[in-house]
DNA sequence: CCATAATGACTGTTACAATGCTCATTATCA
DNA sequence: TGATAATGAGCATTGTAACAGTCATTATGG
């Protein structure tokens, strides 16, 4: 027996749908476990491990297989990733480079 | 030297876009880097890994440090993801079970 | 209806992700 | 200003993800 990792209800449900949006795709374009895998450059056995939202499948593999069938990842707003990062990267610039926690007080102000 | 893979360029910036946001929030809730990684139950190393985006960090590692500083993933239609995985299921039931690849004539029709 | 192959599940091996250090730098706050 | 600790980066170790291969089941197209 291993660790036996914890998760989030929250995150778990991201990884299912993501896994089962690839899945769907996949289908809709009529291409087998195999071809897709073949496409990713990776193992059926990985593939089904992704459609199936397990938590430990590295992150590149999942989204270059949801890039190949289509997905559109965080793409909400209609802005290509690029300038989003862009976004980021200006907040990011913005924001004091180290963070010291409160000697006291309250933490948060959301 | 190692296999070396190759990641579309569209999949890289989906992944860098997500370990920017992720600490951006980090810093806006004024968390340290060990701050979150003891949160999230990981080692500062693999959190910095996952804020630059590397690809071969764990999904369920990089959606659960998401959660954590209270990322939206995938909810873009303000649907729950629980919403959200029941359409997928729903699409998906409606799909014949397995593919078998078109011996010829053209394979899309999108 | 039948043959093909797509899918689901398992197993042992190996490459490497995650970890726990370490160290240098320097931003931040008292 | 000075002390603290946050950050960035590198390294050796170890648990495990990704893989290849296998088998049973059975949906699907000819």
């Amino acid at each position: 027996m291993a660790k036996q990792r914890t998760y989030s209800k929250y995150a778990q449900e991201a990884a299912q749908l993501l896994g089962k949006q690839i899945k769907l795709a996949r289908k809709q374009r009529k291409w087998s476990e195999q071809n897709l895998a073949d496409r990713a450059g990776i193992s059926r056995t990985t593939l089904q491990k992704i459609e199936r939202g397990e938590m430990t499948c590295a992150i590149g593999l999942v989204f270059e297989t949801a890039a190949l069938v289509g997905l559109n990842l965080f793409e909400q707003d209609r802005l290509p990733l690029s300038i989003s990062i862009e976004n980021a990267n200006n907040k990011l610039a913005l924001m004091p480079r180290r963070i010291k926690p409160k000697t006291k007080a309250v933490d948060d102000d959301f």
